[in-house]
Parts: C-alpha cells; structure tokens; sequence
DNA sequence: CACGTGTACTATAGCACATAGTACAGCGGT
DNA sequence: ACCGCTGTACTATGTGCTATAGTACACGTG
C-alpha cells in the first residue's frame, strides 16, 4: 500500500493571539488569488489539513465552511472541495473594503507616520507579486 | 451648580462582533491622526468615556491602556490623560503595515476582483480625507 | 466492502471580553 | 483639611469564542 501524502500549497508558522483557523483561512485565500491554487483544484480534505497542520479535524472543517461562505470553495460531499471558479463579489463587500478596511490602514500608516508614496509603493509591490507581472490594472 | 459634561470628539456605533475596547481606541486614534484631538489636548476621562459611551469604566481604562502603550496618550494619575506628541515609530511596526497589513488588504482586494486602481485612488482619497488637503507626501 | 470524503453532534477546557463593584493615591482648588 | 475630579488596582461573575477530543453517519468511487 502507497500513501499519497500531497503537500498542502502553503506553510503556516501559527502566530499567537490570532485564531488558528483564521490564519489557515487566510493562508488558503492567499494560495488563491496568487495562483497557487487555481479554479477547479482539489483542496486539501478536512482530515489532511488537520494532519498536516496538526490541528483538530474540528478546526480544519471550520475553516473549509469559511472559504466555502466566502465563495472560495466548493464542497462535493464525499468527494472532497475544490477550489471554485472566482464570482462576482457583492458591491457591499468592495466597498467595505475600500471604505472601512483602506481608512483603518491610513490611520495606521498615519500615526506611523509614513508617507502616502511609501504605502502606495507598498501596495503596488504586493498587488504585482500576488497578481502575477501583468496587474489586471494597466496605466 | 453647572456641569460641563464636555461632548467627547468621536461618535460610535458599537458594531457587534468587535470588541469595544478596540471600536473605542480606533475611534480615538482616527480623532488623533485626522488632527480632530492635536497634541496637548485633554483626552476624555476613564469615568467620561464610561458615561458618554455607556461602557463599563473598566472598559474604558483598558482602551486608555492601550492608546498609552501606543504612544498616543500620556498619563497624569491624578490630572488626566493628555494626546502625546508623535513619536518616531518603529521600524518593525512600520514594515509590519506594508508588510503583512497591507498584503492582507490586497488579498482580499484580488479576491473581490478590485482592481489596484480603484484601491489606490481610494488609498489617496483617505489619505487626503484624514491627513488634510495637503498629505505629507508630495508628488 | 473498503477507503476515502464531508458533516453533525456532544462534551470539556481555556481565554478574552465586559460588566459590577470597592478602594486607594494624586492633584488642584477652596 | 476637604472636595471633586483624576488614574489605577483589585476581586468576582457571566458570556461567548476558540480549540480540542471524541463518536457516528452519509456520500462517492473503486
């Protein structure tokens, strides 16, 4: 008998005072938008992430039913969850975002007294490393 | 016998879900930075903000905590709590906003299918809305 | 049938949050 | 010295969340 034991498409090194299934479900958002997961990609299941993060099977289903509220998965019971192919995203949730979440980054940015160039910068840099060398946006 | 019962400088709408220390020291925060409380400006007391925003004064002591852990209060047991002068951040809290602050903004940017220039220019629109019309960086 | 998968459920422990109190020290004004 | 404000320390309680430890069942495929 062979075990097929797929590394998981990302590491976590659990930092303390965030919830653990918070960090993995912000890990496998990130795997996503990066590409490292694509659309139609098996998902780790519930028992492999809890082996291979070695946290409770418990914990490892939360975070699946949180990716899967957001959208980002898609479950076939007893056959596992794939990652879904990306929908169009409530004008609620984008502009939540770019309201309440960006104004909570420049007051950060601010009291830190950075500058608007630096963060700017910043922000590009990660939107480039994330979205691949061509930015959906172009100038 | 008249009260000067002074109107603290920020409204709330407590929100569920976060707890209201942390609604309470943003609130605070944005107040300082937007340049609504400046420098030397009395900050409202532990049994004021209890009364004005109807939290237990222990509640409001750990939001005074917090802000005097940041830098952004400094006490006088007996006399008050005054807005301090900004001081040099650290480094390490500053790479931690463009490091990990802000890459979790943008993944959740690219999981919304945002596009960077609709985050940037929302990023200045902040900036510009909190730092005054002429933000500390200049083009 | 076996082996993977997802899912539901009970139970327990620990921690964070928020409250409700009491009490004391410091400061400034009278 | 007293009063009225201030900050601060402490005990106690209740609630909710997180994470774990289990058990059990349904689904799909080979």
């Amino acid at each position: 008998m062979c075990y097929s034991t797929r590394v998981i498409p990302f590491r976590l090194d659990f930092e303390p005072g965030i919830p653990i299934y918070e960090q993995v479900v912000y890990a496998a958002k990130r795997a996503v938008v990066s590409g490292q997961m694509r659309p139609g990609d098996t998902f780790p299941s519930v028992r492999e992430l809890s082996r291979e993060l070695k946290i409770n099977p418990n914990t490892a289903h939360k975070v699946v039913l949180h990716l899967v509220s957001e959208g980002i998965l898609e479950v076939r019971p007893g056959i596992g969850t794939l990652v879904a192919a990306p929908r169009v995203s409530a004008a609620s949730e984008r502009s939540r975002l770019v309201g309440r979440e960006l104004e909570q980054l420049v007051v950060e940015a601010l009291r830190l007294g950075l500058r608007l160039d630096d963060v700017a910068e910043a922000l590009s840099d990660h939107w480039q490393k994330l979205n691949g060398a061509s930015p959906r946006s172009k100038p």
